[in-house]
DNA sequence: TACTGATATACGGATATACGCATATCTAAA
DNA sequence: TTTAGATATGCGTATATCCGTATATCAGTA
């Protein structure tokens, strides 16, 4: 399959889109350490199963989880731990932009890389 | 300033959708190695002069890329290459993804880390 | 001040996205 | 096959995003 120099750009752009929403962040930090259910995921970050089920659609669609079934439930996991690294960077960078502001509160003070990869 | 979670992980996915656009991406690469003015960078992408405009103010409005006046032109360029730094794992993913499928093309071999970093 | 080139913004229409709610599908077990 | 739990999908609505076109703002110069 031929793919040209915009398509690239436009694929790279879904990919960040992906990432580009608060509930969906969410989901991928609940999946660092392990797999995680849909109904796991779903309590994790307080949404609805159906909003959880079609967050992680969304990130199945652009490779970026994985989905394995098991019984009845269907566990959820990274597919490519770059990705998270990726997200990392942008949260340093949040965090210094947050610092620079003279930003407080423990939620801030956790995104020191230091803290975070504890 | 007091910041909660759920604030900074808004905050964190503003910035991944800051990204999360073909032409901004193509903008950021435009300023991998130096600063331009708003007419080079339209004419690079080849958009408008209002569109690319607009696409800055977004990277601006994100921290992202930092304007700095030069007489009548205004000279944009990276605030902060932690960013050009995820933007590079994500394609290194969607690199990943696309050889897996098979595809072809200069515009995909050019995404190899290897040839992206010469 | 008037004029020109560079950049930013306002407005409107088309499309995309996130969400809630209802319902469909799938799997295991009775 | 029926039932129950887990997950996925359909539909309608509110909101956000992207873009083209027109116009405003700003800096330099005559």
């Amino acid at each position: 399959m031929r793919v040209t120099r915009d398509e690239v750009f436009r694929l790279h752009a879904q990919i960040c889109k992906a990432l580009a929403d608060p509930n969906r962040l969410l989901l991928i930090v609940q999946l660092r350490h392990r797999a995680r259910t849909v109904g796991e995921l779903s309590d994790a970050i307080g949404a609805s199963q159906p909003l959880t089920s079609r967050h992680l659609g969304v990130l199945r669609e652009k490779g970026i989880v994985k989905a394995e079934r098991d019984g009845s439930f269907v566990r959820y996991s990274l597919a490519d731990r770059r990705v998270l690294t990726a997200i990392d960077l942008l949260l340093d960078v949040l965090a210094g932009q947050l610092e620079r502001q003279g930003a407080r509160g423990s939620a801030v003070r956790r995104l020191r890389p230091a803290f975070r990869s504890a």
